[in-house]
RNA sequence: GUGAGUGUAGCUCAGUUGGUUAGAGUAUCAGGUUGUGGCCCUGAGGGUCGUGGGUUCGAUCCCCAUCACUCACCCCA
């Protein structure tokens, strides 16, 4: 049996309900604050994500689908979505036509990793990007969008998680602080810390090993040393999410792995979805634009994995969507009436009803029963003495009601 | 990439301390009863017991390998 690929799966009908719930959300929410829809490709060439994203980020030096096409050009299926939009942004000149583009998307995404709980190799994001400001008040709009949307899902189980990295220049020094610090117990941590050591010393914060966190206990923290103005900002941010009653905690160990964040981060994790947490994240990317070979222009964002969040919705129950229903099962009293039963549910069809027959001429009472299950309003019945004076019989499949009525009079009585 | 656990009907799972035709519930299909559905009743179809090898007179069961799935690490949404 040939069966999906490991770590993609198929979205069945009973849960693309659920998916185009959570997409009209999406949509509502963003345009409430005038962000607009872009769909960029599916894939894009290597090195945009190279650049963008790190060369020494785990997504780009093993996590990434690449291949090679038959132009001989290195293509990657895409890992996220800020650096495509990015590139769409420098691309089309965006900036130029606008100060202030507010664009948000929704779609497939790829990594190579082994899968768990929430984590998928083809998952779904949708996530927005704020380019062309440098205001506080971004920061706090991204938040604010990303934490309505997931309380109209009616989620609870939420905590929104922020902190800020400081401009690049205070980061460095930051970093050579903590490795200093470390450099003494080294030996003592953990071997994935001792990895981080060299790597990505700021990561050795997530680490969920006891050992790497005592030693962490006394550790300089990043919130301590950044720059002023970064501070200001930071409180700024905060502030503005008070007044907008988004219960948020400040951690000075979220540290997000992508290299291209300055300032704000945030993250809100669900305390329901197992240990991969995170429904979002995101943060401020004032030097990405630049580097990507666009004008210097500074900008904000995050991303959200749909299937975590709809993990979570599961979990929480918090989504109830009514059963779909066809207005009119067509229940064919004798079998020779194929061709009239479809004439009738084509016309009625196209006056805007949603109708239902049998294709394999199977009894009334198969009829009847798959008119049940498919919680059928009504059931018409077609056939016999009743169709050949051209009329047929209505029956109510809530309380049981029948009307025998003229074919000629149907839209009268079904009022359409 | 690392570790642990699990693979028996479409689904959820029993089961054989190794021994003829491998079971249940549910789902599917047909039929009975109900004025033509929901409840109830009867019956049917559906499994090379993940795959390959080994041990054995005999393996779904024991051993090895492999693949898949699940969860966790890692990483991230």
């Amino acid at each position: 049996m040939i069966k999906a690929i490991t770590g993609t799966k198929d979205i069945l009908p009973l849960d693309v309900r659920y998916w185009k719930y959570l997409e009209s959300i999406v949509d509502n929410v963003f345009s409430k604050f005038n962000y607009k829809e872009i769909r960029t490709p599916i894939f894009e060439e290597t090195v945009l994500f190279a650049r963008g994203i790190g060369e020494e980020t785990d997504i780009v030096s093993k996590e990434m689908y690449t291949f090679v096409d038959r132009g001989g050009t290195s293509l990657t299926l895409r890992p996220e979505g800020t650096a495509p939009v990015v590139r769409s942004f420098i691309e089309n000149s965006l900036g130029r036509q606008k100060t202030l583009n507010k664009l948000y998307y929704m779609g497939a995404m790829f990594r190579q990793e082994r899968p768990q709980a929430g984590r998928q190799r083809q998952f779904h994001q949708f996530g927005g990007e704020a380019m062309g400001s440098k205001s506080p008040l971004l920061d706090a709009e991204m938040i604010q969008i990303a934490y309505d949307i997931l309380k109209s899902l009616g989620l609870k189980d939420l905590t929104v998680k922020i902190n800020s990295l400081g401009e690049k220049e205070s980061r460095e020094n930051y970093k050579n602080l903590l490795r200093e610090y470390l450099a003494p117990k080294k030996d003592r941590l953990s071997e994935d810390s001792r990895r981080r050591f060299d790597t990505n010393i700021l990561r050795i914060f997530d680490s969920k090993i006891d050992v790497d966190q005592e030693l962490l206990k006394d550790a300089p923290l990043l919130l301590n040393h950044i720059d002023d103005e970064s501070k200001e900002y930071f409180e700024i941010v905060k502030n503005v999410l008070s007044k907008a009653n988004i219960p948020y905690e400040v951690d000075p160990a979220l540290v997000r792995g992508l290299d291209y964040y300055t300032r704000t981060t945030f993250e809100i994790i669900s305390g329901k979805v197992g240990s991969q947490s995170a429904l979002c994240g995101g943060g401020r990317y004032d030097l990405l634009i630049e580097e990507l070979g666009g004008d210097p222009t500074p900008g904000v964002g995050f991303a959200a994995g749909i299937e975590r969040i709809l993990l979570a919705c599961t979990n929480e129950n918090s989504i109830n969507l009514p059963d779909e229903a066809v207005d009119i099962y067509i229940v064919k009293v004798t079998k020779d009436i194929n061709k009239e039963a479809f004439n009738i549910a084509s016309d009625l069809r196209r006056k805007g009803l949603a109708v239902e027959m049998d294709y394999n001429d199977r009894s009334v009472k198969a009829q009847m029963r798959e008119a049940n299950k498919e919680n059928a309003k009504y059931v018409m019945f077609l056939g016999g003495d009743e169709f050949a004076e051209d009329k047929t019989k209505l029956k109510n499949m809530q309380n049981g009601e029948e009307n025998t009525i003229p074919l000629n009079e149907l839209n009268k009585f079904l009022k359409i």
